[in-house]
DNA sequence: GCGAATCGTAATATTAAAAGTTACGATTAA
DNA sequence: TTAATCGTAACTTTTAATATTACGATTCGC
């Protein structure tokens, strides 16, 4: 299976939102995510309904934050879209006749959502406002190296 | 993407193998897997390679544990299946230039790893005489359950 | 030695889930 | 009225796991 990378992809596009004036429209995200407008709009739709953005239709439309960056966790976005599957391991059989399968799905499961809660717990730890610091720390050092090595020639 | 149900898998198929007098054929552990004799060679190959399992060819041969189910964690098995992809949610671009999205891989990371630390921790706690414990509670309840329906009807 | 059972493994096909694409109607600003 | 935009359905492509086919190598029992 491939991997869901709408999480990563909707704190990028979030991020580039809270720093612009007015609406990015699908065009604009997608080209900024390598990605397609209607891929923008599937899953930034999923975030207009848990009210998160806003979308305005017509000429100058696009996507805004609807709530400040403090406001939202990496959990609540992970619930807008709909809390997809964690793991990339999972059972052979969901539901086995056979005791021991039973067995092996039990333990598997209890570690499994052990490390889910945790997932979680960190994801509802990070608001958008600590990824935006994240992002200005990395800005800051990328400026400085840029600094250094026009100075050294 | 289909998940990863080998370690399903080979937990059911090792403990299957521990209650059982001799060696057992890929197909047979296939056909008690629902899968197909060659998945189960590919995949006990590798707990093979890894010291765990034994396999002998030619007639009467099979797969036989090489090991005491108290010396073998779920761990050491994730580890004999070459430590497969563990998240389902992943990065848009995993090398990307922009550093808003660097930011953004770099916060996943941190949760995803403290995540997956958690899990292999969980993993190498459980060993499969773990298991085949858990499986003889289920066993019991079973039993008693069926006795329960016999007296009652 | 012969034949049947079995593993080892390469090559290929199938499947499931995510992502991408095309198409078009609805809405809005200028 | 026109162009830009979202909303959404339908379909295609991609990716990774799994399944399948095929066949050589090995071993047991005779």
């Amino acid at each position: 299976m491939k991997r869901d990378s709408r999480l990563s992809m909707v704190l990028h596009a979030l991020l580039h939102m809270a720093d612009h004036e007015g609406p990015m429209s699908s065009e604009v995200l997608a080209k900024c995510m390598c990605t397609n407008p209607v891929v923008v709009r599937r899953t930034m739709g999923l975030l207009r309904e848990a009210g998160l953005v806003r979308a305005t239709r017509g000429a100058a439309g696009g996507w805004e934050l609807a709530v400040p960056l403090e406001g939202v966790t990496l959990r609540q976005l992970h619930e807008a879209l709909g809390e997809p599957t964690v793991f990339a391991i999972g059972h052979k059989n969901e539901a086995p006749g056979c005791l021991v399968e039973q067995a092996v799905n039990a333990v598997m499961d209890d570690a499994f959502a052990a490390a889910e809660a945790l997932l979680l717990e960190r994801f509802a730890a990070v608001t958008l406002a600590d990824l935006a610091k994240e992002f200005s720390a990395r800005f800051a050092a990328h400026r400085s190296g840029v600094k250094a090595r026009i100075a050294k020639g």
